[in-house]
DNA sequence: AACTTTGTACGAAATGAATCGTATTAAGCT
DNA sequence: AGCTTAATACGATTCATTTCGTACAAAGTT
């Protein structure tokens, strides 16, 4: 299966996985606030994310609505295996820290981490 | 300054991390472990990031020496801070969840970062 | 000294991604 | 009905990266 979007992908991924379903210019105008592109070439993106099979799309009306048909989950777990094993030589401790350090966390999500390191040292 | 390297300088880079300094045959037989790829592709990859700054090299002997000139730390944090807000819309919270339910660390693994987690809140 | 091996350098091709221009078609408006 | 706007489709171009073939030079071997 799929799995290994490009960035220009996973930059529409991550809309669509929040949006559940948008037209491409909804998507466009998302990426334009970021991003400096011709609509031509979000439409293009999405095409081939189509023919690829990331994205399906409902073609019923003149303006297709597209969706995505691979999960957040799913994709954010190989992204950051690949990630983890390419960067930091598949330590996840190593990764797990620098990102704490990088993402300034507040209190709430430092609690959180913490049940979650508990959850797992359990289950061991 | 660099700090986006390909995925083949990264591969690269995390070989000489490690080891300090290479030849390109040495990296070439790492590499040859997990890839199957030709010795004068690898030495090409060596010349550009000699080119562009990533690596220095040491031409006293015909065989050269290679060396990063750029930081594992340094290099990781841009890594990671791209990703985190290209995969998980710049939470932090969310992909360390991910990395460890993934990574399968140690217990001792999970105390450190429960000490880091404690340090981080302290400096609130 | 001739031959083989092992290096580097360089250029060209192959690949994959991103970008955009243009053609065409469907709706919407006056 | 004619005009304008907004959509898709398609192809071409650009751009970066990866890959490899070939040429050449330096060591090592017999």
């Amino acid at each position: 299966m799929n799995t290994k979007p490009t960035e220009s992908e996973l930059e529409i991924l991550s809309h669509l996985w929040q949006m559940k379903k948008a037209t491409v210019r909804e998507i466009h105008e998302k990426l334009a606030e970021s991003k400096d592109t011709g609509y031509t070439t979000t439409l293009k993106i999405m095409q081939i994310m189509h023919a690829k099979g990331i994205l399906g799309r409902d073609e019923q009306n003149r303006t297709h609505v597209y969706y995505p048909l691979i999960e957040e989950k799913a994709t954010q777990k190989h992204l950051i295996s690949n990630f983890m094993a390419a960067a930091f030589g598949g330590s996840a401790k190593n990764l797990v820290m620098q990102a704490l350090g990088q993402g300034n966390p507040s209190k709430e999500e430092l609690d959180e981490i913490r049940a979650f390191l508990d959850q797992l040292e359990k289950d061991k």
